[in-house]
DNA sequence: GTCTATAGATCGATAGAC
DNA sequence: GTCTATCGATCTATAGAC
């Protein structure tokens, strides 16, 4: 059924989402995942903590790959942000989903993942200030919105999961599309 | 040193901000606070849970006499949103510290405080709306802004926390400052 | 109320057979 | 690679003396 060992790391991303670090007991990884606790520790060597650190590294790659890249790639910026508000859509489940990093950095694992949890976000932030900044904003707004923008994911995230409704992330979406595209698209840079 | 039980809530909040439910054991508490596991249980029968119940208690209890009530009680609802800001700041200390219910929210232990978890941030958004409201905005627009105001908030605090730079909150704080009640004036409300 | 001692469960991780 | 069995540490919680 699981032969490699990437294989498990969507169900061990999964788990980790739900349960955190700590609560991820090796239990629970072991039932959800179905396989022995030999075969995991033959898998990682390391235990959980290499099992979340191989989760996040894919989870950095699925970004760059799927997020970031296409925020620098696409030449119209406009359209980059739209791709950008619907990777996001899906990949957080319209707000179903939690987000695995933002949930460890405010967890008691962010000393554990530090380095990696900061990258995502410094990263992402790079990529979509970039593309703001070719849409015709000034370096520093373009830095100031691309983290507001992230930040209002991210605290939508909160909001669906503390109300168990993924209109708050839904919601915060549409508010993106509405404004950040509108105020980025070059051609009206000077409806203000 | 500590003799009633409302003495070591303080540093409960403090420690399950900083471990978490699960990752604040006995074992930190019973060192952070000074108390042995029996005054502990003899001040909380029902243990950690209770803990975490009476700590979430003060905290909806501090926001509602200091935030929401301020929000609601004052007149002139320009200054009504800048007291909210200037409260917050000086609760999350610029973005040093967390909020535990957002915390919560994103963790495994957000199904056994789904209650008091979903009454804070439902209360926040209906009395910043309240305001908004009566600054000029429709109820509808209200509501949407106090929810963005509320999901940057928390997102920042994310970020503040994933890059363990303040900075992040209060620019975050800034961008408030000048957006939301400027907005929200209602002598200029004809301004877009 | 606070102490010491400990129960009973679960934790992450390992050993060794196959 | 996967199994069973188990280690030692840590967990929450309790018992009983004072």
């Amino acid at each position: 059924m699981v032969a490699e060992r990437e294989d498990v790391l969507p169900t061990l991303a999964e788990i980790f989402r739900e349960h955190g670090f700590e609560g991820a007991s090796l239990a629970v990884i072991v039932r959800r995942t179905g396989l022995g606790k030999s075969s995991l520790y033959h898998f990682f060597p390391g235990g959980k903590e290499e099992m979340a650190a191989a989760v996040l590294k894919e989870i950095e790659a699925w970004f760059e790959a799927n997020v970031f890249l296409p925020l620098e790639k696409e030449a119209d910026p406009h359209r980059a942000l739209e791709n950008m508000l619907h990777a996001v859509e899906a990949y957080f489940q319209s707000g179903r989903r939690v987000c695995l990093v933002g949930a460890l950095a405010l967890g008691d694992a962010r000393d554990r993942f530090a380095a990696p949890i900061r990258a995502y976000f410094a990263r992402w932030r790079e990529a979509l200030a970039e593309a703001l900044q070719r849409a015709g904003l000034a370096r520093a707004e373009a830095k100031d919105l691309a983290e507001e923008a992230i930040a209002s994911l991210q605290g939508a995230l909160v909001l669906a999961r503390a109300w168990d409704d993924p209109g708050a992330f839904r919601r915060a979406l549409n508010r993106l599309k509405a404004r950040v595209p509108a105020r980025a698209r070059p051609m009206h840079s000077a409806r203000r």
